[in-house]
DNA sequence: CTGAAAGCGCTTACAG
DNA sequence: CTGAAAGCGCTTACAG
C-alpha cells in the first residue's frame, strides 16, 4: 500500500504539504503542487480514509433509518438516496428499525463510534430524543421529527384531495375512506385531505382506521362491503390497501370499476400489475429519497439549505379501478 | 470521549494490557483483569473501531452487492443479511450494481480502502476477475460466481420441476414456459427443470423467452396466447412475468384458471394480491440471505465451513392459478 | 504476566 | 509557503 509518505519522498516535500495539496487546505506553491500531483499519478497514490476519520472524526458514511426494506415503500428511497450518495463520494449503511426505538438508538450509538457523517431517518417516533441529541445532521424523510430537523415528504394532504375528487368527479356517491394508523404524520395528513374535499360536496362517507397491510385491508373491506352494500368507491390511503380492497371486492364479485371504484396512495409498482390496473395518487418516492440525501449532505458539509421543509408533488396516475370518462 | 488511556490510568495498568483484556488475546492476570473490567464498567468505555482498524486493517463492514434493491427480489434478502448481520456485531452497505462490472469494481475498490471486511454479491457476471482477484471473504447469492466462493442458491432446478408438474397434475396438456434471461444462472437451472420433467411426459409445449419485466412479459404472452389458443398452462420463471401472463389472460378475456392454468416463480408479496391469488413456487429468500451473511462471517473470521455450496429448497405454493382438485 | 515504544496513515497547529 | 512534530485511539511485537 502506498502512503501519503511515499508520496512526499517521491515529490521531494513533506507529508504536511501533500495533506495540504490534497485537502486543498492551506497554501501550497505552484511548484510543490505540480511534484506532488505527479507522484500522486505516478504512485497511484490514494488516500486511506480511516486513516483520516481516525483525525478529523467524520467519514463518507450515510445512514439510513427506515422501519423495513421489506416494504414496498422503501426499496425506491433507498435506492435513490444510494445514487445519490454515490454521486456526492458517500456510502450508505442499510438500518432497518422496526420502528423500534431501541433499535434506533443503537444505530445511532454505534454508527457515531464509526464518525458516521449523517442520518436520513422514516421514524414514527414522533418525539425522538435520540435524534434530537444525535448532535449529528439529520435529515427526515416522511414523516417530521421535530423542527429543528429538515423534513421532506409528499404533499400528503393535497394528494388525498386529488384522490378523493377523482371518484367525485367520476360519480361516486358513497366513499368509503381507508384511513392509515393514526400514529402516522403522512396518513394524518391524508386524512385531513379527504375530510376537507368530502365536506365541501354533497356525498355520504365513512371512515376506517387499516393498517397498510393486503390481508388485514382486505377483511376490514369485506366486512364494510357487507354491511354497506350502497357503497360505490373506495380510496386507500395505500397502494397496500387498495389492492386488498380490490381483491375483497373480486371475492364479493362486485365489479370494478362498474360497480365500485377504487383509488389508492403510494404509486408503487404493485398497482399496474392488479386487473384492473390500480388508479392511485403516486408519490415521487425516488425524488423525496434524492431530495433528503442533498440536504443532508448540505448539512453535513456546513452549506445553507434553502428551507426546512421540503414538499414534493404528487400526481393523480388513472388506471383500470375507476372508469375513464368524467361524468 | 473516554479512551483507552483513560481505563489504564483508572485501572492502574499499561494500555497494552487493557487492550489484551479487550480482545482477549495475550495473557492478563486475574487482578489485572478485574482491575480493567472495574475501570471499563465505570467509565463507560467503549472501544474505537476506527483506531483499531487502522491498525488491524479489518473493520466489521460487509458489503451487500446486488443489481437493484428496487427488484422485488432484493429488500427480503437485504433484510435477512442486515437482521443476521447485527446478531454477530457487523454492519451492511448497500450497493446498487445495476449489474455492471464497473459499478461492482468501483464499490470493491472503495470499500476495500475503508477495510471492509467482506461481500455478499449477487451478480450474473459469471466470469468476474474483480472477485476472485478481491482478495477478500465473498459469497455469492443465487448465482455461481466461481468455484473457490462459496454460493447459496435456490434449488432451481427441483423448484422448476415441482412446478411444472403442479400444471400436469392439474390437467394442462400444452404448456407455455416463460423462460428468464438465459445469461442468468438461476433461469437456466429452471430451464432444465422444466425440460426434464415435460419430456418424461406426453405434452406439449413452447419454450420462450422473456425479460423478469412485468409489461414485456404481458406483451409477449398476449402473442403467444393469440398464435396459440390451445395452452392451457403457463409457468413462468419468475412471478412478476406470471404477473404480466395472468394480465395478458384477462385482457383476452380467458379464463384462469378455468382455461388457462399459471404458476409463477419466486414467492414475493405481490403473488397473493394478484385476483386470483397466483400460484408460485416459492424461494426462502430470507434463509438464503441468513445463511449468505452466516458462510461469510465464518470467512471473515477464519472458521471453517460446511461446504462451498448451499441449496435452499422451495416450495410450491397453490393458490388461485391453478385448479384445486388434481386430475 | 506486563509495560514502553513503535506503528497504523493521516491532519493540523505552530514555528520558521 | 513549508516542514517537524504531535496527535487521532488503538494494536502488537519485544524485552523484561
Amino acid at each position: 500500500m502506498t502512503t501519503i509518505r511515499d508520496v512526499a519522498k517521491k515529490a521531494g516535500v513533506s507529508v504536511a504539504t501533500v495533506s495540504r495539496f490534497l485537502n486543498s487546505t492551506g497554501y501550497v506553491s505552484q511548484e510543490a503542487a505540480e511534484a506532488v500531483s505527479a507522484a500522486v499519478a505516478e504512485l497511484k497514490y490514494e488516500l486511506n480514509p480511516v486513516a483520516r476519520s481516525l483525525n478529523t472524526k467524520k467519514s463518507n458514511l450515510i445512514g439510513l433509518i427506515l422501519p423495513d426494506i421489506t416494504n414496498p415503500f422503501f426499496p425506491e428511497l433507498a435506492r435513490a438516496v444510494e445514487d445519490i450518495a454515490l454521486t456526492y463520494g458517500y456510502t450508505v449503511i442499510l438500518c432497518n428499525s422496526d420502528e423500534k426505538p431501541e433499535k434506533e438508538k443503537n444505530y445511532i450509538e454505534t454508527l457515531k463510534k464509526k464518525y458516521i457523517a449523517g442520518f436520513i431517518v422514516t421514524s414514527n417516533q414522533s418525539d425522538a430524543p435520540h435524534y434530537a441529541n444525535a448532535n449529528l445532521p439529520i435529515v427526515a424523510l416522511d414523516r417530521i421529527i421535530n423542527e429543528k430537523i429538515p423534513t421532506i415528504s409528499s404533499n400528503n394532504k393535497e394528494g388525498a384531495s386529488l384522490g378523493t375528487k377523482a371518484l367525485l368527479d367520476r360519480g361516486c356517491k358513497n366513499i368509503l375512506f381507508l384511513r392509515g394508523p393514526e400514529d402516522l404524520n403522512p396518513a394524518n395528513d391524508r386524512y385531513e385531505g379527504f375530510m376537507e374535499t368530502i365536506q365541501q360536496v354533497d356525498a355520504n362517507y365513512h371512515v376506517v382506521s387499516c393498517p397498510f397491510h393486503f390481508a388485514d385491508s382486505q377483511k376490514i373491506v369485506e366486512q364494510m362491503l357487507r354491511d354497506h352494500p350502497e357503497i360505490d368507491g373506495i380510496f386507500a390511503s395505500s397502494d397496500v390497501s387498495a389492492a386488498g380492497a380490490l381483491k375483497a371486492a373480486a371475492l364479493l364479485g362486485i365489479a370494478v370499476p362498474e360497480k365500485l371504484q377504487i383509488v389508492g396512495f403510494d404509486g408503487v409498482a404493485l398497482g399496474e400489475m392488479l386487473t384492473p390496473g390500480l388508479t392511485t395518487v403516486a408519490q415521487d418516492v425516488y425524488k423525496m429519497g434524492a431530495i433528503a440525501t442533498r440536504v443532508l449532505i448540505k448539512r453535513i458539509e456546513n452549506q445553507e439549505i434553502d428551507h426546512q421543509f421540503y414538499e414534493v408533488p404528487v400526481k393523480l396516475v388513472l388506471r383500470g379501478t375507476t372508469r375513464s370518462g368524467i361524468e
